[in-house]
DNA sequence: AAAAATAATGAGTCAAACTCAATTTATTGA
DNA sequence: TCAATAAATTGAGTTTGACTCATTATTTTT
């Protein structure tokens, strides 16, 4: 039995039909991310994105040649917003440094809230022979990183001769590593911290310009700090062991 | 038709019908050992497994619940293993930051050679509810990191108040993400030069001991960090004897 | 040596990714 | 406007591979 459907056509609908065409694909990759959302790549089902979006299953496997592909798609729009709001993000910084520690809180913040797309990107990025690829999303994102070093590097205040490469494997590494020990342990108050910290051993390996003893400084402020709440624990365990009269 | 097989026992054969079963687990990581190395975790199949094993499929069930536990078991071995090499690879060195260098120059080549299981540990970490973990074989190899750490803190070779996890994080996830690219790009020789970089890091952030004498008495700096260590121990005392909550 | 307990077997089930012949919808050309 | 052609869509059917479970074999107990 055939049903035929009355369809409502609103003022925007596409006039042309590549326009149509254009926006099923969306529909597809819309539907896909909200199932994705909900039930993560294994949970995922080809039939449900399909009945999501409204059309056949076949009708998915037009577009995306399998199931790999089409989370591939997603993970490059991801990238793409990624960087988008990244450099949205940096925008108020001036100081090299303050940009690098812009790029590295969003960066953190947005892997907690976000880890299943940087997991599969770590997954699905090393698999060989696909019809849709990300790397250019991903290579887009990292280049934010390099533009700031650089430009930090021509101005003097980063040295020269630091391999650029490196240093970006240890901000992004880092971050990364920092944000799966936060979610496993389930919090996430400290990627402040971890941010500052790392901007900290950027600023001291690679950074011109400012006095080395800030360092040795601070920890000494820090220690006087411990050792004031140490000083009351002790007093209460005093207390409990030995307790004075009256 | 039933085949009646003659077999020929070993000297070494097991006595009694629990080590034959216990063996027969053994034939059966193996088998998936060798399997899994050949083809990947997607390209695993567990009728393969079984037929390597000398065993029937559901033989394999019986021992490991799902293809998730059997692997997850494998990658438990995995880094029970690599825990013990890389306590040998830093045995030469007395050194803390040599110490840490040896640890990451074998990590990283481990990585680099291995880098499935690493892949895996990420992505079957998180899932909950299954009979096989490697949670605690994971963390006896970090655990490693924390060691030489420490020791170096209670030395006073590294500065006490840093915190151990931000260092740790910094330490695994760079090189981690360093072993990545460098597997993308298809050239494992600049291992070296990520390894000293971090350890540069790791030694202008932290490092203590190059005397930056100034204008202090000897005695007093003695003294500081001798307070460190102290404030160190007895903050693990206090937190014994008296909780904090929360 | 029979009974009970434990382990092994592999044919069969099932879920889900993927295919493709048939059908529907759109475009073209007269 | 309407065939003819091209392109897109459909969903029932295929395939693959993880997993089950009734049956059979082996070991231990009595």
């Amino acid at each position: 039995m055939t049903v035929k459907k009355t369809v409502i056509v609103p003022a925007n609908e596409p006039r042309t039909y590549a326009q149509k065409v254009a926006g099923k694909e969306a529909n597809i990759l819309a539907a896909a991310k909200e199932t994705f959302a909900e039930n993560g790549y294994n949970g995922l089902r080809m039939s449900d994105v399909a009945k999501r979006a409204g059309v056949a299953e076949g009708t998915v496997y037009s577009y995306f040649a399998s199931k790999d592909d089409l989370i591939r798609a997603l993970i490059g729009a991801f990238w793409t917003q990624l960087t988008r709001d990244a450099r949205e993000a940096i925008e108020g910084s001036t100081d090299v440094f303050s940009k690098l520690q812009a790029l590295a809180r969003f960066h953190i913040n947005s892997l907690i809230t976000r880890y299943d797309y940087a997991e599969l990107t770590i997954t699905l990025g090393r698999q060989t022979g696909s019809a849709v690829s990300f790397t250019d999303e991903v290579r887009a994102f990292v280049r934010i990183f390099d533009e700031i070093f650089r430009s930090g590097q021509d101005r003097g205040k980063i040295d020269a001769s630091a391999e650029i490469w490196i240093a970006r494997d240890l901000f992004y590494g880092s971050l990364e590593y920092s944000a799966r020990t936060l979610i496993l342990r389930g919090s996430d108050m400290s990627t402040d911290v971890v941010v500052k910290n790392l901007i900290a051993c950027l600023r001291s390996r690679y950074g011109l310009g400012l006095p080395s003893s800030h360092g040795r400084f601070q920890g000494e402020r820090d220690l006087i700090r411990r050792q004031e709440i140490l000083t009351n624990k002790l007093e209460v365990i005093c207390e409990k062991l030995a307790p004075a009269q009256g």
